[in-house]
This record gives C-alpha cells, structure tokens and sequence, in this order.
DNA sequence: ATTTTTTCGTAACTATAGGTACGAAAATAT
DNA sequence: ATATTTTCGTACCTATAGTTACGAAAAAAT
C-alpha cells in the first residue's frame, strides 16, 4: 500500500479536490441543491468544467460527495452524541443544543443539508439517492440503539423501538425545517424538548 | 354584477381551465413540481402552450393555482376537523384518521402536496410562495384556536399555544413526509398518535 | 531531444425549460 | 357581406443545464 499509488508522470494536478468539495457542499447547504450548477462550482472555485467532471464523473457524483463530506462534518457528530452513554436528559440535552446552536457564529448555513436533500430527493440521481439511504439508516439505527439502552434503563416510555425512533427523527428534521424557515432558536428549542420530553421517563 | 361580464363575441373558448387545474395539481403531487413541465400539462391535456400562458400567466401562475386547488381539497378540511367543537380525543382521532387514510382507494397520490412545496420553496416563484405562506399562516392559526379552546377545557398541557402549534404541525409535515417515503400507514399512524398525546391531559 | 503519460481548459454539443410573435379561426355586431 | 372581437395553436426564441471532444501543456522516462 503506498500512499502515492505511481504519479510520478505527467502533468502535476493542479485541481483542488477538497475546495470543490467543501464550496460544494455550502453551497448546497444555503442555496439547495437544486439551486447550484456544476458552473457555479467552477466561478467559485476557478476550477474548469471538465476538470470537475474527472474528477466527480457528473453533478450526480458531485453532489454524493458533498453529501458525504456533509456526513463528517454534521451527521456523525449527532450520532457520536447518542452513542455516548450518559444519562438520558444529558443526551437529550445535548442533542438540542447541538441541533439549535447559533450558525452565524460557526459559519454555516442554517438548516441541514441531509433533511433537504431529503426533501428534495425526486430530483437528485441514484448515487446521491443512494448516498441519502445510507444516512437515514445510520441515523436510524443511533436512534433505535440509544432508544434500546435508555428503555433499560427505564427512562424510556413503553413504545415500539422503530415508532420511538422515526418519533425522534421527525422531530430531528421539524427542528432542521423550521430553522430554516426563520423560526427562533429559543422556539426552536422549546419545540424540540416538547418533542423529545414525550418519550422521556423521569427517573 | 353579471355572471357572464360580457363574453358574447369572438371565438369560443375551448380551453379547459378545470381539467388543466386538476391535471396539474395531480402531477405535481405526485411527481413533484420541479418534475412537472408546462409541457407535459399541454401533452396530458391536449392544450397548447400559449393557452395555458394566457389563462395562467406563467409557470409561477399555475403552481399558485394548482396549489390553491390543493388547499380547498386536501387542507380546508383539515382546518374544519379543527374548527369543529368536539372532544379534545375525538379531534385527534379524527386528524389521525384524516392523514392515514388510504390513498389509493380516494385515487390520490401520498403525501401532502402543501408539505413538499413547502420542502422546494426555493425553486418556486413569488406567486406560489406567497400562496405557501397564507396557507400556513391559516393551519397555525386554526392549531393555535383549538389548542386554546383545548386549554379552556383543561385538557391541554401547559405550553404557550405558538410552541404547540409548532409542535402539531411539526408531526403533521412529518407524518406527510414518512407516508411518502413509504412508511406504513399503521406506523405513521402510530408516530402521529405518540406526538399528539404528548400535549394532552386526560380529563 | 524525443517520447510517453497525465492533466489541463477552451469551445463546443444536446436537451429541455420557460416564454412569445403572429396569423388563422370562430364567433357576434353592423 | 364586412368589420370587430376574442381565442386558437404552430413555430419559433432565449437561456441554461449537464456533458464532452480534442488539442495544448507540463511533467517524467527514454
């Protein structure tokens, strides 16, 4: 296993993977999918068309990529939350705070990239489609896994495992709509431990 | 006022607002209305292009139209099941049976077509976004009536009225959005009733 | 120096979207 | 019969999306 497998020959690269990647990505976020061309990229980025095309295969394998990055940087972070074993309310917690902290000062858009591409999936191509499915499992599956350990114990209502965690998803992704919408993180907030209160057993 | 203004001279006219509307209304349902072209309405209606711009002004001009076909068919009645005074049970019961009930027995397609709109609104235009807000300035204020009335009856929970009117129409998007990705109707069902219990007291 | 290899980017191509110019058609009014 | 009014629909226009052909450029290997 080498790290440079042999580019040695030819011309060096001079394309910026990552950057294409990361302007991609907040692009998507804060203008939707939808919204933001293959030429875009390219303006912003300065990189070419055919450049991107090498290197991405076509919009679809763009956008996979960038949901993928997106992953890393938003999804895993939620998921390393429920599987921390802590308390509940203390996971609870967290998991609002994480979902209402403030964008402006972190420097990302508001809303999720995952709930709407989501939303958006009729016009998105089958690796990005593809891409989205592997998400909504693993989200699901922290979910049930964390719903499993706080009904041991005792801290969960007596509900269907899968009820519970398409329950917490829909309040996960309510969270993510209104925000986008303009609601206010304190709103927000309250809706979202409304939510999340239901299903929580005091001790 | 006249029911017929004036329209005794020139040429009759042949095009079919109502069956455009219906079509339209059916399609982007359905399929989306990023997925739906002016095109494809002239096809599947045997209109021509031109007539559906004078009748409609633009693209923008159906959606809204289409949307407002929506709204009378498929919202209004959940606003009457809300405006109605009944036991706080038998409205959930009644909203819950409302959204779960099977679609293809009506002939209607899953889904909520004011919900996936609401999901793209950046890729509609300022007449069907404007529509969009007036219709959901209309749910939250009938869900914000009947929680009041709810809270008069002491069956309500202690939670400001915009928070659960938030809240309600949070599980009611969501409930619109799983039914779409094909969870059962049983499941949605089961959601639903989690998330609508949470905010009521039993008498 | 020349060949080989790899990447580069200009300049196209194709398809489809929204939108319209304009003359023909079909009715009433004179 | 002619003029007037209204609607009709073919055939076009423009913009932009995704996508690619292809020759030039830049490095290592000979």
């Amino acid at each position: 296993m080498q790290e440079k497998p042999s580019p040695h020959r030819g011309r060096p690269k001079t394309l910026d993977r990552d950057l294409i990647l990361r302007t991609a990505m907040m692009e998507y976020w804060s203008k939707g999918p939808s919204n933001v061309s293959i030429n875009d990229i390219c303006n912003l980025t300065g990189s070419s068309k055919p450049g991107i095309y090498r290197e991405f295969e076509n919009d679809d394998g763009l956008k996979r990529d960038a949901l993928k990055a997106y992953q890393t940087l938003a999804i895993q972070p939620l998921i390393d939350i429920l599987d921390t074993d802590q308390p509940v309310s203390e996971t609870l917690e967290a998991i609002i705070n994480f979902m209402t902290q403030d964008r402006g000062s972190v420097g990302v858009p508001e809303g999720c990239l995952y709930v709407i591409m989501g939303a958006q999936s009729d016009q998105l191509g089958p690796a990005t489609h593809g891409e989205l499915c592997k998400i909504r499992a693993e989200l699901l599956a922290a979910y049930s896994a964390w719903i499993e350990r706080a009904k041991l114990k005792g801290q969960f209502a007596d509900i269907p495992t899968d009820v519970a965690a398409l329950f917490l998803k829909t309040q996960h992704v309510g969270a993510m709509r209104m925000q986008r919408e303009g609601v206010s993180t304190q709103t927000v907030a309250q809706v979202l431990r409304l939510g999340f209160e239901a299903t929580f057993l005091q001790a």
